[in-house]
DNA sequence: AAATCGGGGGG
DNA sequence: CCCCCAGATTT
């Protein structure tokens, strides 16, 4: 696999994050102002949902389940029950029932390293990263489709099924988000693939990034 | 690598 | 109607 030069890393942090400014989308766990606790329950919320899907159920949960020690009370059927209108709720419910007997133990302490959190039943690599990013405050990529997409269609496409075991895309989004602004970088990508380089349908007319970006120039030439 | 979980929104 | 969505686990 040839090696990315950094100039197009940087053309690329520079080009997204000048979109974001203008066109970026504010959900409500994105504010400074959201605690702790919101910005981890809502990466189990988000996961394979909508962020528009979440952004109309996250005040009516916040105010059933607003702190760890509110939800650390509430059994495991009840947060399944309370999780059905965005799906896979069965998962998510335990998800966030063991996060919450698991932060009763510690006294509503927070674990020290990724590596804690990933130990934690259910708690894959996509929320150890969410946590690096938004409670340690160091720069890691939300890795997703959403982000896998982006930058396969933009830099060249990875070699493995499995998004979280591809060293390519690993060291790739780790190198596109290891910025000043990690999370703004993070926001954009996020932003970007949901509304303009959908899966189906992107539209590269109006994409910012279609000057290097590899997919519009090879389907361009058709 | 493929199946599975899942309701809701969009085309 | 079918496809897709801020994933993770099991086989």
């Amino acid at each position: 696999m040839k090696e990315i030069p950094d100039t197009k890393i940087f053309k690329f942090q520079r080009v997204i994050l000048n979109w974001y400014k203008e066109n970026g989308r504010h959900f409500k766990w994105r504010n400074p102002s959201a605690s702790n606790y919101q910005k981890i329950i809502v990466e189990v919320l988000l996961q394979r949902t909508k962020a528009e899907t979440i952004a109309n159920f996250f005040s009516d949960f916040l105010k059933l389940y607003p702190s760890w020690k509110k939800l650390s009370t509430a059994s495991e059927k009840d947060i399944q029950s309370v999780l059905r209108p965005i799906g896979l709720y069965n998962q998510k419910g335990s998800r966030l029932y063991k996060m919450a007997q698991e932060m009763r133990c510690k006294n509503g302490r927070f674990p020290k390293s990724r590596e804690e959190v990933e130990k934690i039943p259910m708690m894959g690599q996509y929320i150890a990263n969410a946590y690096e990013l938004f409670i340690l405050n160091k720069p890691a990529p939300l890795l997703d489709v959403n982000m896998a997409r982006v930058l396969e269609r933009y830099f060249g496409p990875r070699k493995l099924v499995d998004i979280r075991y591809d060293p390519y895309l690993k060291k790739l989004s780790m190198d596109v988000v290891n910025h000043k602004f990690p999370k703004k970088i993070n926001w954009a990508i996020l932003d970007l693939g949901a509304m303009v380089c959908k899966k189906k349908n992107p539209n590269c007319q109006i994409c910012p990034l279609k000057e290097n970006c590899l997919y519009f120039n090879d389907n361009i030439l058709e």
